[in-house]
DNA sequence: AATATCTTTACCGAATCTTTACCCTTTTCT
DNA sequence: AGAAAAGGGTAAAGATTCGGTAAAGATATT
């Protein structure tokens, strides 16, 4: 499970402080010592976080930011001023430590990016609902609901698009592998049932239907 | 599209501060002065990024924390200290932010938090109209417009050619898959309703008819 | 084998959407 | 100008889809 860091940094001190600090953490940590290298070493290897200071030699920090779009980048840096962290920000950083630093702190942030960049959250939550995906127990306001195995893909289908209008094909394809057999007209049976179980526990309509389209989670 | 961002703070004066700030910004601002408040109103409302004061009344910002899994959470603290900052972000806080806080940089924070949590959604904008081809809602001047599958689909076609002549017969293609028996004479009902929905709306015309050719939207 | 649980089918009324039919008005062409 | 063709729109008919109940069929459990 060891996630990837890339520690860009020229000073070697700080660089292979960051590093042992990782490292310590069970982190795998890739070392670049300047902006140029850092945006080779990417194109080959993926990393989960970047740690970027931003006085590089070759391309500095601001210029290599814009091209690390997908990747969480924590911006290291001395300067303090908040026109900076506002830029930076702003330019896509994920987050902003000033130097020096406190470990605790950093590792905390570090840890902290990783969490809602793989947000693989077991939990899936929206509004009163709350459904865990490894207990695959859903509660209500509170109230824990009993789900049926199709019932569930359904939900969890749902609640890992909530908002967004899915697809009746494309639930039928979901589910498919807990329930071969559905059908579309099955399938509004156990919307029905969903809708129902959920409304005794909460006294609210969360799933919507879009009409010839599909339904969606509100 | 604005975001929904919850304040929670009991302290009316940083409260009212910081839902200037961010109305300023374009988000929707819920309000919530003690931490049980919040809990109940996060069961029924769903905000994109949750702001927590610590010190609250009833639950503490500290134990209403674990409850928001899911939802970005940016703490907002009068403690700087270390071991507050690693202790909350370990427990699920998304960003630590120590008061007194400068308001630039907590909005490229909030900008940033929501940013990673944001979803995709692929907006199609033209003057006051905006579809969201995600969760295939329309707004108009901000009045949410609801669309049948095939004025979807048409105003989808057109809003993707904005200012371009589009043929009947592109559109008829364009739209057959949702819509395969549509001809010339039902078309133009659809574009007809269409114009009256948005009409009703936001009392502007939008969609111009090119003579012989087809429609445009202007 | 009997029982409990889950999934699917059958069916109905209600709601929603699409099309047809039929007005009138505007534009184009002779 | 006058006829033909196209646009704009209303109202009602026709077709789908929705939401739900009840019961039959399938699957798992005891």
């Amino acid at each position: 499970m060891g996630k990837t860091i890339a520690v860009v940094d020229d000073d070697v001190y700080i660089g292979n402080l960051l590093e042992e600090l990782l490292t310590g953490e069970g982190y795998r940590v890739l070392r670049a010592y300047s902006g140029t290298e850092a945006a080779l070493l990417l194109e080959k290897e993926t990393a989960d976080l970047v740690l970027l200071d931003l006085m590089l030699p070759g391309l500095s920090g601001e210029e290599l930011l814009p091209r690390l779009q997908g990747t969480p980048v924590i911006v290291l840096s001395a300067k303090a001023a908040s026109s900076d962290k506002v830029r930076l920000l702003t330019g896509g950083a994920a987050d902003y430590v000033t130097k020096p630093f406190d470990s605790a702190e950093l590792l905390a942030r570090v840890a902290a990016r990783l969490r809602d960049s793989g947000r693989k959250s077991a939990v899936l939550s929206r509004g009163s609902l709350r459904l865990d995906t490894v207990s695959r127990q859903l509660t209500a306001a509170g109230e824990p609901v009993h789900l049926t195995r199709t019932e569930y893909a359904i939900l969890k289908l749902l609640l890992e698009n909530a908002g967004r209008v899915v697809a009746k094909s494309l639930i039928l394809e979901g589910i498919f592998e807990d329930t071969p057999d559905c059908t579309e007209s099955s399938l509004k049976i156990h919307v029905s049932n969903l809708r129902k179980k959920l409304r005794e526990a909460d006294g609210q309509e969360h799933i919507e239907a879009v009409w010839g389209i599909g339904f969606r989670l509100t």
